[in-house]
DNA sequence: GTCTATAGGCCGATAGAC
DNA sequence: GTCTATCGGCCTATAGAC
C-alpha cells in the first residue's frame, strides 16, 4: 500500500513496479495492483487504458531509473577497472533478481515490441557505457590486450544478469558474488605476468 | 501435439516442460498443457496430482537432460580451455533461453522447496563440473594464475545465463555470442604476455 | 475521479459415470 | 483410463451512476 500523498496514477504505477519485479507481467493481474496501490476498478482504468498501458509505464521507469543509476557508477573517476569493479559491486538486492532483466523471461513482453522496446533500450545503454569504460581502460593498458571492448562489456552485463539466476537458483546471493569475483579475477591488471 | 506412440502421461510431460520453457511455471495452465497433450482433463488428473505434481516431473526431466549434456561436452578430452570454449559453443537455442535457468524468475517455483531443489540442483551440478574442469587448466598452467576455480566457474555459468537474458531483450542472439566470445578472450592463454 | 455492477472466459480442481 | 459436469474464484475489461 503506497502513501497517500502520492498521487493515484503515481500509487499504480509504483505498485505495477513492484509487482512487475516480483511476478513478472504474467503474474501481474489488474486487482493486484489496485489492493497494492489502494485504489478501485474504476480508478484504474480511468487512468490507464489497461493492464499493458500500465505495464508500459511501470517499465519505462524502471529503465529510466537503472539507467541513471548505472551512468552515476560508471561516470564516476577512477580508473576503468575501479568503475566496472563499483558497477559489478553496487548494492543490490540479489535474491529479488533485475527488474529490468526479470522481464526478458515474459512472453508476452518480448512479443509485444512497444513493451520490449524500453527494456531492450537500457540493456543497450548499459551494455554501450560498459563498452566505453572498457576501451578506456583497453587505451590506457590497464587490460590483457586483444580485447574486444564490445564483447567484454555484454560478458560483464552477462555475469550480472547470470548472477541472479544462479543466486535465485540457490536461495543464496553467494554464486552471485562468486560468479563477480571470478570476473574481476579475470579482468584483473596481472602486474606479475605469469 | 504430441505424438500418439507415447503414452499419455509420457505426452502430458512432454507437454509441460514445452510450455514451461516458454511460458513459465505461472504462465502455463493445466487446460493448455492437456490440449498441447491431447489429453482430457480427466486424464490428466489420473495421472498426475495437479499442476504442481506435473511440473515435478517436468523439471525433473528437464534438469537430468541438461546435466547429461552437460557432461558429455565437459566430460570429453581436450586441454581444459577446449572443453570450456565447447561448453559455451555448444548448439542452444538462444531465444528461447535456458529450460532450467527460465524458471528461476517464477516466483511459485522460487517459493516451493520441492520444484526449486531440482533446478538448484542441476545448476550446481554443472557449476562444480566447470569448476573440476577450470582446476585442471589453473594445474597445467593453461589459465593465468592466482584465479579462483569456483569463482571462474561461477562466472562462466552466469555468462551463459546472462547471455541469454540480453539476447531475449535485444531480440537477436547476437549479445549473446558477444558475451561468449568476451569470456572466451579473458580466459584465454595469453602466450605472448602483455 | 471514483464507485459498484456486470460480463464472458479461464483458473485449478473434484465428482462420478462409463 | 477417459469422459463430462460442476465448482468457487480470479482474469481483464466495460458500463454507467454519482
Amino acid at each position: 500500500m503506497y502513501s497517500a500523498v502520492m498521487s493515484t496514477p503515481e500509487r499504480l504505477i509504483e505498485a505495477t513496479r513492484a509487482l512487475l519485479w516480483d511476478r513478472g507481467y504474467v503474474g501481474t493481474s489488474p486487482k493486484a495492483v489496485q489492493q497494492a496501490a489502494g485504489a478501485g476498478q474504476g480508478s484504474m482504468y480511468h487512468h490507464f487504458a489497461g493492464k499493458s498501458d500500465l505495464a508500459l509505464a511501470a517499465i519505462r521507469r524502471t529503465a529510466e531509473e537503472l539507467g541513471a543509476e548505472v551512468e552515476a557508477v560508471l561516470g564516476g573517476g577512477g580508473t576503468a577497472y575501479s568503475r566496472i569493479e563499483a558497477y559489478l559491486l553496487r548494492e543490490r538486492d540479489v535474491l529479488r533478481g533485475c527488474p529490468v532483466g526479470r522481464l526478458t523471461m515474459d512472453p508476452e513482453i518480448i512479443a509485444d515490441p512497444v513493451l520490449r522496446t524500453p527494456v531492450d533500450e537500457v540493456l543497450g545503454r548499459v551494455r554501450a557505457r560498459l563498452a566505453a569504460v572498457v576501451q578506456e581502460g583497453l587505451d590506457d593498458g590497464e587490460f590483457g590486450t586483444r580485447l574486444d571492448a564490445e564483447d567484454v562489456a555484454a560478458t560483464i552485463l552477462a555475469t550480472v544478469q547470470g548472477g541472479y539466476v544462479s543466486a535465485r537458483a540457490a536461495g543464496t546471493r553467494d554464486s552471485f558474488d562468486r560468479a563477480v569475483r571470478g570476473l574481476l579475477g579475470l579482468l584483473a591488471p596481472r602486474t606479475t605476468g605469469h
